[in-house]
DNA sequence: GGTAGACCTGGACGC
DNA sequence: GCGTCCAGGTCTACC
C-alpha cells in the first residue's frame, strides 16, 4: 500500500511492540498486528469517513510513530484519527503515571511494562468486553471478526472498521445471532448500542473523567450484559485500575501460579486480597503477572499471530502448556513500595 | 444476600 | 464424521 503518512511523538519510554501487544484486544478484529513488520493496522471511522491506518515505530523505543493512511485526510479528520490512535495506544498515559506504577510494583520497571492496549473508542471496548463474557477466547475472536465482516465497513485498501454504535443499533437481532454468532447477546448488544448512539445519561456518566470509581462501577453494572467482571474490565480500559475483573482465568492463575487451594470462590477471594495492597494500581500488577505467564507458555506477545497463537488460549491448551512448562512468575512484593 | 438454572457457541474428546 | 460434554459471565427467579 502506498500511503500518505504523518508522525506522532509518543512518550519517551513508549515501545509500540511492547505496549500494543500488552492486552488481548490487539488480537481481536479489526486490529491486526503484523509480526513480520511489527506494525498495527485497522480502519477507523471518522464521522462518516473510513480510513485505513498502519502504525509503525521504525526507529524503536521512544522514537516517533509513523502513521500511514490509505487516503488523504483533511485537517479535521487527521485530528480525529490522531485522537483515536492516542486512545488506543494510551499515549496520554505519561511517564509520571508509569513511574508511579513502577514505584508501587517494581517488578515491571526493567521491562517498562505499564500501558495496556485498548480500542480507539469506549464503545468498542465495551462491546469487546461483552463479547468476552461467558465464552472461550476463540469464541470472542470469532464474534469480533464476524461483527467487523458483517456490520463493519472497509477502507479504500480493504481494512475493516469495528461497527459504530449507530450501525449496530439498527442491525437486526437475527443478523447478529445467525451471521455474527453472538448467541443470546444479540438483544443486549443492540440495547447497548442504542444507549451509546443516543448518549443516554448513563453513557455520559461513564465517559466523564470526574465520575468517582464507585459511581462508575454502579453505572456500568446497570448496562445490559455488564456484570461484576465486565464492569471491572471496562474500568481498567478507562484507566481506573483499582478493581480486578475476576474470572475463571483468575482462578486458574491463583491455582497454577500462586499455588492457592480451595473452591473457586475461595481462590477468587485470595487473588483479590493478594493484589489489594496495590490499590489504584492493582489491575496492572495482576494483569502483567498473568501476561508474563502467557508469554512464558507461548513466547513473546509481539510474535503472536492473530490467526494461530492468538486463537490458542483455551482452557485445555493453557493447562497442557502450563504442565509442560512448570513456570512461576517473578515474586510479588508483599506490600507496595512506599511513596505512592 | 445467596444460589440454582437457563442462556449459546465452539472446542475437546470418545466412538 | 457424529454425538456428547464442558467452559464461560450474566440474568432472573426463588428462598
Amino acid at each position: 500500500m502506498s500511503l500518505p503518512f504523518s508522525s506522532l511523538i509518543p512518550p519517551k519510554d513508549y515501545s509500540l511492540a511492547r505496549d500494543v501487544c500488552s492486552y488481548g484486544y490487539f488480537l481481536l478484529a479489526p486490529n491486526r498486528w503484523n509480526v513480520q513488520e511489527q506494525s498495527l493496522s485497522r480502519a477507523l471511522t471518522l464521522d462518516k469517513h473510513i480510513v485505513g491506518v498502519v502504525i509503525t515505530q521504525p526507529k524503536g523505543k521512544g522514537t516517533p510513530l509513523r502513521i500511514g493512511t490509505d487516503r488523504a485526510l483533511s485537517k479535521q479528520h487527521k485530528a480525529l484519527a490522531e485522537e483515536q490512535i492516542r486512545r488506543m495506544l494510551r499515549l496520554d498515559e505519561d511517564e509520571a503515571h508509569v513511574r508511579a506504577f513502577h514505584k508501587v510494583d517494581p517488578r515491571w520497571k526493567r521491562t517498562g511494562r505499564a500501558r495496556l492496549f485498548r480500542s480507539p473508542t469506549l464503545f468498542e471496548d465495551v462491546l469487546k468486553t461483552v463479547t468476552s463474557c461467558n465464552v472461550t477466547w476463540p469464541g470472542t475472536v470469532q464474534m469480533n471478526r464476524r461483527l467487523c465482516e458483517v456490520v463493519g465497513r472497509a477502507s479504500p485498501s480493504g481494512l475493516l472498521t469495528f461497527p459504530t454504535s449507530a450501525q449496530l443499533a439498527r442491525t437486526r437481532p437475527e443478523t447478529l445471532r445467525s451471521r455474527c454468532r453472538v448467541g443470546y447477546r444479540d438483544l443486549r448488544i443492540i440495547e447497548l448500542s442504542r444507549m451509546f448512539a443516543k448518549r443516554v445519561p448513563e453513557v455520559r456518566i461513564i465517559e466523564d473523567p470526574a465520575t468517582s470509581d464507585d459511581l462508575l462501577h454502579e453505572t456500568l453494572l446497570s448496562l445490559p450484559g455488564v456484570g461484576p467482571y465486565a464492569a471491572a474490565n471496562i474500568m481498567q480500559l478507562l484507566g481506573r485500575y483499582s478493581r480486578l475483573p475476576l474470572d475463571s482465568e483468575s482462578v486458574r492463575h491463583g491455582r497454577s501460579v500462586l499455588g492457592y487451594k480451595g473452591s473457586s470462590k475461595q481462590i477468587m477471594r485470595r487473588v483479590h486480597d493478594h493484589f489489594a495492597p496495590f490499590e489504584s494500581h492493582a489491575f496492572r500488577s495482576y494483569w502483567f503477572e498473568m501476561w508474563v505467564h502467557y508469554e512464558k507458555l507461548q513466547g513473546p506477545a509481539h510474535t503472536w499471530e492473530r490467526d494461530t497463537t492468538g486463537t490458542m488460549f483455551t482452557a485445555s491448551q493453557l493447562k497442557k502448556l502450563a504442565e509442560a512448562a512448570g513456570h512461576k512468575p517473578p515474586k510479588a512484593p508483599k506490600r507496595p513500595a512506599p511513596g505512592k
